[in-house]
DNA sequence: AACTCCTTGTG
DNA sequence: ACAAGGAGT
């Protein structure tokens, strides 16, 4: 058998400013890139049109075929990676995995299992930075420990940016791919999925958009945001690049991709937050999870128009501006005094940018549990985040046209009488 | 050890 | 003015 190198694919789904592909191709072994379709990951999708599935089935696709161009291919299984890679130690000699860190706690665990697994087979594994610019650890406090607050975190992170030599990495040493017939992969039909219909934005930051990006975000009825979620999530843009264009055009902009690296750093050092809430405490609050309370919630009826309009944005379009992922969080959680788990479950489910450390950070924030959360007391009023953000009802009147009509239904409870119920059932909890 | 500060707020 | 409490230097 010929020795080759492997180049696994996961979160870093670009040929361009690859860190990990780039070091692969440095050594003359010949790489032979790889993807895995992680049923460890799908069997848990309901949906079988899931938008995100059909969004990493096209971008690996795209990737066959431009290194098919390049004289190679792209070898694709479908299985769990343990499946996967007892099969490729069977038919290949590989030296060496080359692949991009992932920092969460499944990935983790995942990394450290086919580590083993190499190891037996006399294979290197070697992992590299590449989704973020500073990966946990590297942004530490005075006692060298990790930060629980967001702005001196972001401090050291913007000084650290500025001392460190930022750049996208050319001069890809494409002859040293592996020189193969393609090899044909695997449908995603033979996966149990659909393709989706569902619109993805473009990977191409909009730099009007992220120029004035301080002025517009707040705002859900304009275009103000990026929309570079997704492409972040997999990894088909690269985070250096973006991060270089943020510093120059909008520091309120590079502050947002700084959150994304706080949050996944919290959850690297926190793995307990996927179920707890990261400020123990508040595991005591007697949530009340009316059932029916929290269907209409989902389904964009719960009588508060800018609440509803949000959850019917998320549930038409797999996506829901931030201003109003924070109103609609901060509804189920201290209106309707419902579990943050519930909400977050939720998005993770319907979010075409969905991503583990970014959505429970946002959900322990709003529930106020989490790392630098907001205040329990301070309870999001949805008249006055209408009247703040969207007082022309642009936003409102685009995903709920029945506004105004008897077919609207009345509010699902009194803001009043919750807001008071909330900080009440905060309080005594917390007392305890 | 003292002092400042804390994403996006509300009544 | 209010509502805790802790992080960070």
């Amino acid at each position: 058998m010929k020795k080759i190198t492997l180049f696994w694919f996961r979160r870093d789904l670009r040929l361009e400013d690859n860190t990990g592909l780039y070091y692969a191709l440095q050594q003359e072994t010949g790489v032979l890139p790889l993807f895995i379709f992680d049923r460890n990951i799908l069997d848990d999708l309901e949906d079988q049109e899931d938008p995100r599935v059909s969004f990493i089935y096209e971008q690996v696709l795209q990737l066959k075929k431009e290194l098919e161009e390049k004289g190679s291919t792209l070898l694709i299984k479908y299985g769990t990676p343990e499946q996967a890679y007892a099969e490729i130690f069977e038919n290949y000699q590989v030296e060496a995995i080359y692949t991009n860190r992932d920092y969460e706690p499944y990935a983790i665990k995942r990394d450290k299992t086919i580590e083993k697994m190499a190891k037996e087979h006399g294979t290197t594994f070697l992992t590299f930075k590449d989704q973020v610019v500073f990966e946990p650890g590297e942004i530490l406090n005075g006692s060298g420990e990790f930060y629980k607050v967001f702005t001196p975190f972001s401090k050291v992170w913007l000084q650290k940016f500025s001392e460190t030599k930022v750049e996208p990495l050319n001069y890809f040493h494409w002859k040293n791919l592996l020189e193969t017939e393609p090899i044909k992969g695997v449908t995603l039909e033979e996966m149990g999925f659909k393709s989706s219909d569902q619109n993805i934005p473009s990977s191409n930051p909009d730099e009007e958009i992220i120029k004035h990006y301080d002025q517009t975000r707040n705002f859900p009825a304009l275009d103000g945001t990026s929309r570079l979620g997704i492409h972040l999530r997999f990894g088909t843009i690269s985070i250096r690049k973006l991060a270089i264009k943020a510093k120059e055009l909008n520091e309120t902009y590079l502050n947002e991709l700084i959150w994304r690296e706080f949050y996944m750093m919290i959850l690297f050092y926190n793995p307990q937050v996927v179920d707890k809430a990261f400020k123990p405490a508040y595991d005591q609050i007697p949530w009340r999870n009316n059932k029916k309370e929290f269907e209409a919630w989902c389904q964009g009826k719960t009588g508060y128009p800018i609440v509803d309009a949000g959850m019917r944005q998320l549930n038409q379009t797999g996506y829901m501006h931030n201003r109003v992922r924070m109103i609609v969080a901060s509804f189920l959680t201290k209106h309707l005094l419902i579990d943050w788990r519930w909400g977050e479950a939720y998005f993770a489910k319907k979010l075409l940018d969905y991503d583990l450390s970014a959505n429970n950070g946002g959900w322990q924030w709003a529930a106020g549990t989490g790392t630098d959360a907001q205040p329990y007391f301070r309870i999001f009023n949805p008249a006055s985040q209408t009247e703040k953000f969207d007082k022309e009802l642009k936003y409102v009147k685009k995903w709920v046209s029945e506004l105004g009509t008897e077919k609207y239904p009345n509010p699902i409870v009194d803001h009043k009488f919750a807001r008071q119920r909330a900080l009440d059932t905060y309080k005594q909890a917390l007392d305890r």
